[in-house]
DNA sequence: TTGTATGCGTTATCAG
DNA sequence: CTGATAACGCATACAA
């Protein structure tokens, strides 16, 4: 019982050809009952485990589902994760999850080493300056189905599942202006991603709409992270006019909005509203609470995951991409501007007593 | 180019025997130069990647480092996982994460589908109600190293590496006798976890020196995350006398005792002291920051993965348990207790001079 | 229905 | 140093 038990030695204990025991297994041909007996119960006598390296490298296929993201420590990622595991499971496909840490050279050691290991289909979140499209289209046609998730690599044309991110800036947006804002400020993430494009998309057609115009120096890139948000924030707050509201393209970012605002005694949301992206767990928390852009991390890991199930099982539709709702979550970090942020020069749309509450 | 290269191809191309090129590609043999140029030249040319299934079979060993994790959505495992991945990437292993959900049977499946797929050794953060100790016996000696983190499952008696449990909670603990709480209660995670007893333990043991005496109702049993720690810090702040601290035996359950003492307009810190353990992100922004025991996530992977990968070249050492410092967080959810709180029926400590902020 | 034999892509053992 | 060749554990086409 020490050593790895194999096949053969399940076969002799049955006293069947290893062929048969293979058969019982896979339900790949009809066995007499009685030796299929014979057969379970040496199985789970001898626990008996197949071995899978063996398996998939005859059928050049297993049942794993390999998974790349930019960065488990995200709070984002977690959710699609477990959104990917929950339908995987049920489907009988393992997920095995690749951290690339955002970097371009570790996303394709990964992904090149992922597939020499042929799982039976591939799950990304492109990495920052991810260059994994040319790779992705080396092996759309011969290798295993691959569905990219929540951004999409610059020059790939495959299965993407993305949220709204248009729709969800836009909605924020008009929020903000609807209560009188019109001197906003953007935080976008780093714009060579499909993601922060669309949501600066969003921020501007609204702002479009309602014929608000932006300084340049109003929109900031940041890296999606607290930090670079934070330093984003001090920059934005130091400007004359001070912008009456900021509009942080994802929570992490607003955030950094957030400590920036306070280190600067800049009070939200009677000076300052913030309004964030992803209704992370810690927006409810966060004092005041952040208004945010909902998206549901699990959905998309959950979507992505059935629409990859389906390629696997053989769909051979053309390329789809599917665009998940977003849902402007109302909390405490955004208000209609005071008279306060007037005294910065621009007109006054308040009377003083709609005071600070 | 479209079906996957394989070494006989590379051979053929660079003139030479398959053999041959196994030993330029594993250093396993001298080869002359010329020859060695002519094989290297073909793998770039062809884009040879090596089959991991057919080297894992032959070798019966992967590079890979399979690691089982309770939960990606706890926010406490991400940073594990990427100490995890820092040490192994380094070292040229790639690490797989199986979630678990905290489920023992899904627990037992990946368990030992992973070990079918042979790999180099095994990290596990056994899930709440594990039964996996059992399993990890059965292969203690002919099987893959395995090393447990944070939680050491009941009749495991192997490598494993955890944070000093005990001392975190006796410091959290002392403080806020120190302060001049006499009436605290602990909301503990699941008593069948060794960490959940250890931090019990801790707390018990600074009352005891302390000489303070505790009811057994204020020692309430909860689930490690946010929704039962709520429920009870409900229980426990409707009893009288209320206590005027509770150090809650980790963040997700002190972020619940918060939202319960907001909902019951218990303010906090005046009313009620409140201390978590493990410092995660968020304690640093709630509304008051929480005071916390910090404890390094990444460390203990980073600490773990090391370990493995000694196990793995060949350390033969017995058993080791490696137990990583904790840290206390001073932040602005805890106080000394107010008269206030006195109210409740204990003894005035303090002059109603020392009034609520 | 069941057994036999071949090959999946490598590594490792041996001759040469 | 290099080239055959035999496993590794399993699935499968084919024979019986």
């Amino acid at each position: 019982m020490s050593v790895p038990v194999t096949m053969r030695q399940i076969a002799e204990r049955a006293e069947v050809s290893i062929g048969t025991v293979s058969h019982v297994i896979n339900g790949t041909a009809k066995v007499r009952e009685k030796l299929r007996i014979r057969v379970v119960e040496a199985i789970r006598n001898l626990g008996y485990q197949p071995s899978q390296l063996a398996r998939g490298l005859r059928r050049n296929q297993t049942s794993m589902l390999g998974m790349i993201i930019p960065d488990v420590t995200n709070p984002f990622f977690p959710a699609v994760v477990r959104g990917v595991e929950d339908v995987a499971y049920k489907r009988s496909f393992r997920v095995i999850l690749c951290n690339t840490d955002n970097d371009p050279h570790k996303e394709t050691s990964y992904f090149n080493e992922l597939r020499s290991y042929r799982p039976a289909g591939l799950l990304v979140i492109p990495a920052a300056e991810s260059h994994i499209a040319v790779q992705l289209r080396s092996l759309a046609t011969s290798g295993p189905p691959v569905v990219c998730i929540d951004r999409r690599p610059t020059g790939w044309d495959g299965d993407v599942v993305v949220v709204a991110n248009d729709a969800g800036s836009y909605a924020a947006t008009r929020y903000l202006l609807r209560m009188g804002h019109r001197n906003l400020a953007v935080i976008t993430g780093p714009l060579h991603l499909a993601n922060a494009v669309e949501r600066l998309k969003g921020f501007r057609r609204a702002l479009d709409e309602a014929r608000v115009s932006i300084e340049p120096e109003y929109i900031q890139e940041a890296r999606f992270d607290r930090t670079s948000g934070y330093h984003a924030a001090l920059r934005l707050l130091r400007m004359l006019p001070r912008p009456t509201a900021i509009f942080a393209c994802n929570d992490l970012m607003a955030l950094g909005v957030l400590l920036a605002a306070r280190e600067l005694n800049v009070s939200c949301p009677e000076e300052l509203s913030i309004v964030g992206f992803d209704n992370l767990d810690f927006t409810e928390f966060t004092a005041p609470a952040l208004t945010t852009v909902h998206q549901s991390g699990y959905q998309l890991g959950a979507t992505a995951a059935r629409l990859l199930v389906e390629r696997i099982d053989g769909l051979k539709e053309r390329p789809k991409k599917l665009v998940l709702p977003i849902e402007l979550k109302i909390r405490h970090s955004s208000s209609p501007p005071v008279a306060r942020a007037a005294a910065n020069g621009r007109g006054k749309r308040y009377s003083p007593s709609t005071s600070v509450r």
